[in-house]
DNA sequence: GGCCAGTTTTGTATCCATCAACATCACCCC
DNA sequence: GGGGTGATGTTGATGGATACAAAACTGGCC
């Protein structure tokens, strides 16, 4: 009553008390309201910072009922480029004053399902999935229903009604292949990947397309699926290899499968970008860095997390206006093919 | 007034009527306190099944003081060991009915306190960091003392009164170096990492005492620093190379510094495991299956995450019981050394 | 002084689950 | 029968910020 309670915490009360305002004006600071005076605004961030004031999230979050976090639901962290990927989504949505909670699904139907589950209690300004293969267009409208922003990156799930920021996939490998056909190949092999998610789609495509474009006769072709990572990357090449002994060129799913590519001609005494050349899709950092320098198709991270902000500013302008944004990709030729 | 507010949402009062009980008792449910009988219980499950009721969070946050969030600052989300166990740790801390926030501090001091300066106004359950280098003791004590229960992980911050989860660093490079020793090489070196972090003198420490341990007189002893990356790697072994031509034997900071090492070594057309013997600490998923398959010494992320755990779960008691905890790692022995 | 339109500021109700303290109940023991 | 004990359940106040509407300023002008 009389001593200042030790216990207690600083709330916007205290900090309007010291700065001579209403608890209101140093809510509407704490907002950034532009309908507060320069004035006003100075003695309330005085206060704050003599008083060592910490914002109540929950507090907000409960009235507002609204928090600011925005989930972010990565496929496979372990992935290099997906880290990559996640790294500077996070950055640019704390750029906008959003704060970000990474969750992995492993790609697991069912810890994705629980995981968005789970999200929805903290009443999220929205949701950036990557979604599983096998993801239900039903149950992410149902997300949207509920009233979550949901965006979806890298993959596409068809029939859901969220905007999509997706690499411009098809333009990738099509820049490759030609690429590779420009020096001559004609023993072409596309390895890695798998039927289930979209972006394997668009990357084939890329490759067929400019492939039946050629309009070359003497073309042999080889196409084998397998897991995203090394170890898939070296079973793969290992097949295509028994299916065609005389592979000129390898356009790889993405980097990481390249890598075990390249890998696996090593062991086989064939040096890649000389005997065989092999071309990848994301440039990783290591892949200009390694020997031979990847052939490969950059995507900006950096573009991608810029484009969901773009949609995380517009709200409700943004579902319509842009439901799917292209990231451009480039080209990086270099030794390896 | 009449008519069913459609834009009301569910609330435990909803819940409440619904099942024919107190809010109070939807509470002690939902907290699964062990105070509500099996049959009000049922009762209470049915009606949140049959409205689709969504806990919020933020209002329970808001009561209790304290959310469910526990905070992850990862030192570089980019490196695939720390991906490796930011998964793992997030996994275990959903477990425990937490949420972790994960977020990256990029080895940057300013990045690292923004971070955590802004994870303050979410009232953490936990805050669990693997600290940037020149991480300053007092600024960490201060955390704690504003009440968030802190662990470090993977490194040390020197006077900092949270408790700490590494693994047996120089156990790890004393069972290398060790191995490395009794194949008959006597030209060794270190390469990799930097002394601004602790887990480096750590493992430096295990590789000295060893050797001096060994009591030989015929050693030649290279130690270079480098980045924690493929490139550091890459370069650290053509300046040990450079300073002793007659290398034998290398024992990497970690494993990544070894791939940008074998690399370098393939580069050079030397054949590493057989000309050159390489080791690497960490074990990641590719280590085993890269060829040569590198000699390594395992680390559980899993222990780290169950130790992370137990800390988390202890509270109180926690800090003062077990101030440091050990994570035992693996020797692993493969063709690479 | 009074009035206007626009900008700032303020008072009050509100968001929703939890806590503390208090009822209730069945059951048992002396 | 009085009252103790332990398990369940309930009431009412509470946490700290924001939404909304109403009030209080602005400065200019009749």
């Amino acid at each position: 009553m009389t001593a200042n309670n030790v216990n207690k915490n600083i709330t916007v009360f205290d900090v309007a008390r010291q700065a001579g305002v209403s608890k209101s004006t140093v809510s509407l600071v704490l907002t950034e309201s532009d309908k507060v005076s320069e004035k006003s605004k100075e003695k309330v961030l005085k206060a704050i910072d003599e008083l060592g004031y910490v914002y109540n999230r929950d507090a907000a979050a409960l009235r507002s009922r609204r928090s600011n976090l925005v989930g972010v639901v990565i496929n496979d962290l372990t992935n290099p480029y997906s880290a990559q990927l996640a790294v500077g989504l996070e950055r640019h949505i704390r750029s906008l004053g959003y704060m970000s909670v990474l969750v992995n699904s492993g790609e697991d139907l069912t810890t994705q399902k629980q995981l968005v589950q789970q999200l929805k209690e903290y009443r999220l300004a929205a949701l950036v999935i990557c979604p599983t293969p096998g993801t239900d267009a039903q149950w992410l409208n149902q997300q949207i229903d509920a009233g979550i922003p949901v965006i979806q990156i890298m993959r596409e799930v068809v029939g859901a009604r969220a905007p999509l920021v997706i690499p411009d996939n098809v333009k990738g490998t099509s820049l490759v292949t030609q690429h590779l056909l420009d020096q001559g190949y004609r023993h072409l092999a596309f390895i890695g990947g798998n039927e289930s998610i979209s972006d394997f789609h668009e990357r084939l495509a890329g490759f067929d397309r400019t492939l039946l474009k050629a309009q070359l006769t003497n073309l042999q072709i080889t196409r084998i699926q397998a897991p995203t990572n090394r170890h898939g990357g070296r079973q793969a090449i290992q097949q295509a290899l028994q299916s065609d002994p005389n592979l000129q060129a390898i356009v790889c799913f993405n980097d990481v499968i390249a890598y075990g590519a390249i890998e696996q001609l090593h062991a086989l005494g064939r040096i890649p970008g000389k005997d065989i050349a092999v071309a990848g899709f994301d440039d990783l950092e290591d892949s200009c860095r390694m020997s031979p320098a990847l052939t490969t198709v950059h995507i900006d991270a950096d573009k991608i997390g810029q484009a969901v902000c773009r949609l995380l500013g517009n709200k409700k302008e943004a579902v319509a206006s842009e439901g799917r944004i292209l990231v451009d990709v480039e080209f990086i030729p270099r030794s390896s093919g």
